[in-house]
DNA sequence: CGCTTTTGACCGGCGC
DNA sequence: GCGCCGGTCAAAAGCG
């Protein structure tokens, strides 16, 4: 199979991603989230009915602040309304929410968050390799006390998408690199074989020079640190933390849903 | 040719 | 108003 075909083949992949049940579950995890907070609530007064028809119409009010094609299923992140930001959760990882929307819900429940970037700290090789996202870089600024510049990246993998990051070194420690995520991406996660098919040049050299398996292995070992070693600005999330950093994460780095059960049934029991 | 990175310029927020 | 700082823009160059 030649070079274009194979590329061919894991757009169909992703195309023939249509998490539906997920989406789902998510939007109905958000409502959740929603019918508690009065003030919101009270703007959508006409969300009585059934689960599907308060999905469909909080779809149908968001469509203006997400550039998504009518064929287009939501998936695991959006860009929501002003005011909508302020119960938007925090999410364990950027990654893999379309086939665990579980991990979103999870960390929804712990706690409301008013900050809208979330930080991660990374022990890796390179903090553009940290996640499964293509990106592209479009600034890079020396930042005021730290010997390191910070770089500046925005989503590359869909025309429109928001979704920004910034990676720089901790002068305190240059082996650990600070990866800032601002907004959301409003598109499925792209699968690892696409993610490596539209990742940056560095990523694709990477590929090219040395074998496949080996840039893989290097993302796999990046993605169990960065889903464990995830730093939230609020210090409120220090229980969340030192409960990810006892779960039993799968092979692939992230954490099962049975672990996310467990912790999602002790939370309600604490409510 | 299309995509990326690089890098100087520009802009807005903030403090003085 | 001015200067500093961080974030973004956009032209140029590199690469496959």
């Amino acid at each position: 199979m030649d070079e274009l075909a194979f590329l061919m083949d894991w757009d169909l992949e992703a195309i023939n991603e249509t998490p539906t049940t997920n989406t789902n579950t998510y939007f109905s995890q958000l409502f959740s989230e929603l019918q508690h907070d009065e003030l919101l609530f009270a703007n959508f007064p006409e969300f009585s009915e059934t689960a599907n028809v308060l999905i469909d119409e909080f779809q149908e009010l968001c469509k203006p602040f997400y550039p998504l094609s009518s064929q287009t299923v939501v998936t695991n992140s959006m860009i929501l309304p002003k005011e909508l930001e302020e119960v938007k959760e925090i999410k364990v990882s950027d990654q893999k929410l379309a086939s665990q929307d579980l991990q979103v819900s999870a960390v929804s429940k712990c706690k409301k968050s008013k900050s809208k970037s979330i930080v991660k700290k990374v022990t890796a090789v390179d903090g553009t390799l940290c996640d499964a996202w293509a990106w592209r870089k479009y600034g890079q600024k020396p930042i005021k006390g730290s010997p390191y510049p910070r770089s500046y990246y925005r989503c590359s993998s869909s025309k429109g998408c928001l979704a920004k990051k910034q990676v720089e070194k901790n002068h305190l420690d240059p082996r650990v690199y600070l990866v800032t995520y601002t907004a959301e991406h409003n598109h499925a996660q792209p699968t690892r074989r696409n993610s490596l098919a539209g990742s940056t040049r560095k990523n694709n050299l990477l590929a090219t020079n040395s074998s496949t398996a080996r840039l893989e292995k290097i993302q796999d070992e990046v993605t169990v640190m960065t889903s464990v070693q995830m730093m939230v600005k609020d210090e409120e999330d220090h229980h969340l933390l030192e409960w990810l950093e006892g779960a039993q994460l799968c092979d692939d780095g992230w954490i099962p849903n049975k672990e996310l059960d467990e912790y999602f049934i002790g939370l309600d029991k604490c409510q």
